[in-house]
DNA sequence: TTTATTAAATACCAAACGGTATATAAATAT
DNA sequence: ATATTTATATACCGTTTGGTATTTAATAAA
């Protein structure tokens, strides 16, 4: 029916949007919000300045579409796994897929979500606030699910749903420090090995 | 004997050197090495610039001052914990005692050595790798505690040293995220008590 | 009292920061 | 063909960055 390529008014853009955002995504993911310069930016990307401003607003704003194509991207694994049948199958996937992202040599390693800024300047309170969010959002997908296998009997009405997922969180966020500071993925997978002996059920 | 105030040649300084590195300390705690701002730390320091590069070379220098005060002083609690009598208590201490800290509202939340430089640019790698350094040390201290341990019975020869002090190592990592993202004393602590459930003895 | 030494205060530096004004080029709509 | 729209390229903007040159003040040694 309608025509796949739509025809735009202006002169066209001569770079992919989506390439250029993943490359944004990866120097974001390296540096942190902070420490990516405009400068790396554009020249990573093969733009100019004033082409990368059009394309995406500003750094804030590149930061925020680089961060939405990294949680639909790389992490998007993380949503799926509330999907597990059971409360220590989601636990266990957790642990284990994020040992082996972390330390995945085809990307940055470490989460992008945990260090894009922890540590930095006033200026960058707003950015500092949305991975904050980002952080309780996906402890509280933990949460949630563990709270419905507490009511399914998969786990005990005694277990604490919320310590469950903050545990988990806290390893993750962990393992990320772990993975930037060059530890292994065989050290990660061992020390979430380590950390399922505690599950309940 | 000897006189216990130097009487130094030229012109005195005018300010305490260890009350600056204090005031330093927190800034470069609270930012992260490239979030604090010379200008932050001369008017928090209430210093002029010259008077900061004489007295501490530059900013590199200067946060290096800075970490060392703080593994002496906030931090230095670590290096007494391998002193427990037990790997166990060793272990709770570390777990506990970092749960404790790394939520106190006296000083910045969080762990410098954790968060001081984690994701930067490139100028900063020189401080990464101090950093690196600094958490790899910790988590040998801990690994050597529980390797004699080990010897002497302690624990199973069949458990991990290593594995164990990562564990431990990746917790704490985990819980200095948390406590900057708002975490809890009492969720940390929670969560430090869970981890303790999987110890070997 | 002079000299040497060190720190203070003011003013300044080049480079990098995020961001834009201006002009031009390339497309569609009329 | 012309007008409109949008992206490009070049050059520029003020601000902030870490760091200093220069002068002056305060002390101890000679």
């Amino acid at each position: 029916m309608t025509n796949e390529v739509k025809k735009m008014r202006g002169r066209p853009r001569i770079f992919d949007m989506d390439e250029a955002l993943d490359k944004a995504l990866e120097i974001f993911w390296k540096r942190g919000y902070e420490g990516a310069s405009i400068a790396e930016l554009t020249e990573t990307l093969g733009i100019t300045k004033p082409s990368l401003y059009t394309a995406f607003g500003n750094k804030e704003e590149l930061f925020k579409k680089a961060l939405s194509r990294y949680a639909a991207g790389p992490v998007a694994f993380v949503s799926n796994i509330v999907n597990e049948p059971t409360a220590r199958k989601v636990a266990e996937s957790f642990l284990f897929k994020s040992a082996e992202f972390l330390t995945d040599a085809s990307h940055p390693q470490g989460c992008m979500i945990v260090q894009g800024a922890l540590s930095s300047g006033e200026s960058t309170d707003i950015v500092k606030n949305i991975l904050i969010n980002y952080r309780d959002s996906y402890e509280n997908l933990l949460a949630v699910r563990f709270q419905k296998a507490i009511v399914d009997g998969d786990l005990s009405s005694e277990d604490d749903s919320k310590v469950l997922a903050k545990y988990l969180a806290t390893l993750h966020q962990g393992m990320s420090v772990q993975a930037t500071s060059g530890a292994t993925k065989k050290e990660l997978i061992n020390v979430a090995k380590l950390a399922m002996k505690i599950w309940p059920s």
